[in-house]
DNA sequence: ATTAAGATGGCACGACCGTGCTATCTTGTC
DNA sequence: GACAAGATAGCACGGTCGTGCCATCTTAAT
């Protein structure tokens, strides 16, 4: 399909620079006014920079948003993933992975609420790569989800019997409700229902402790 | 601010139903593609009547969003709501409403997933009208659900100690989770977790039956 | 110091945007 | 059947969109 064109020229310092500069506005901008609701001129105008000499570093709206997306993972893994992968797997790393995305969407790491969640909203009824993309990231996250939970329940945290994909949805469902309402009321109180939805969750997969039938 | 031009004028058979028409159309391509992502032109063209023909029947692409949210709303009533308002009041209707969005959902009634969701998805960042109605109709969407829940609690269907906005919380996260999962998956089989999820919140908020300390 | 190449801006293009004006049909009323 | 008024299309406007060409400035290697 598309063509990666030349796109790994040398940059100098000062291209280095800018370039930097209008990702890092691009990804603030789009992550309020979405990827489609983005213009290069408007983007532009932001950075303070002329849209000829914006376009240059990348050569298309397609280019620029892909950057802006591969910006937007970097960032998601270092403010999300890293933390939670600090923790020791199982359990404890299953709640790490709530309680840092919801931290993340606490100090609003982007200013408009999860970069990820805004492209599944903008793109969830459309086809075509973008819808494609946004489908695969959420399968990512939720894998991340699933695995934990499973990996807990390989080592007896979690119930044998409980139903790991159900609690994956629960868990999801939980944190970026949080993430929706927190930036639609403007006011992160909700996170604190996300975190007693997590807590209820998980309890309820956890195994039984003799007061069973 | 926004004065009410003279949208009253008398309307003729046939511009009624291309009004209608044009409606029909733009509610559904504005589930797909949201109100900021909605083109007068491309609209015009899928509807099969001139741009300036369109245009006539609203006179401002800001008339042309409130009519379209105006009719989504009397979808939503007719869809979800009035079916949901059958049950006797109480828990029965709580879970009515739970059931007839998820219903609706998995019907598709809009090709792009719930016309609400998407609405508060995309402007939930923004600032401005669009930003207050999204606001307003969620709250009270989530009123509905909370007016419910505390009916069922002063019946004494939920416990009296239940955390009825915790509850509110538990349900709206799973349907609308549900909503952007299925349409971002383009898989209805989503809905039945949503489905298992409202179960168990209901059934943590129901009082107890004489095993309490 | 020269020079090749990247960085940036000026400018213009074709396309589409929302918006109006005007003229021609079509409907409904007397 | 005349006629006022709504319905619809044609056309054009100023603006912005993404894109590209070209000239100038700046960097970095020789």
């Amino acid at each position: 399909m598309s063509e990666p064109i030349d796109l790994d020229r040398p940059r100098r310092s000062d291209g280095e620079q800018t370039y930097a500069a209008i990702l890092d506005t691009a990804v603030r901008l789009a992550s309020v006014e979405g990827l489609g609701g983005l213009s290069i001129g408007r983007l532009a105008q932001q950075v303070g920079v002329s849209k000829s000499g914006l376009y240059a570093h990348f050569r298309s709206k397609r280019r620029l948003q892909l950057d802006i997306i591969r910006q937007a993972r970097a960032i998601f893994e270092r403010e999300v993933i890293a933390p939670a992968f600090e923790a020791p797997e199982g359990i404890r790393r299953l709640e790490s992975l709530c309680e840092a995305y919801l931290s993340y969407v606490e100090r609003r790491v982007f200013p408009g609420g999860c970069f990820f969640a805004g492209m599944m909203a903008e793109f969830d009824a459309q086809s075509g790569s973008a819808h494609d993309e946004a489908a695969a990231d959420q399968r990512e996250w939720i894998g991340l989800i699933d695995g934990a939970a499973r990996r807990a329940q390989a080592l007896g945290e979690l119930a044998t019997d409980a139903d790991i994909a159900q609690l994956a949805f629960d868990l999801t469902a939980a944190v970026e409700h949080a993430n929706y309402y927190s930036v639609l009321f403007g006011d992160t109180a909700v996170v604190g229902r996300a975190r007693v939805a997590i807590a209820a969750a998980i309890a309820r997969a956890r195994p039984a402790e003799g007061r069973e039938p």
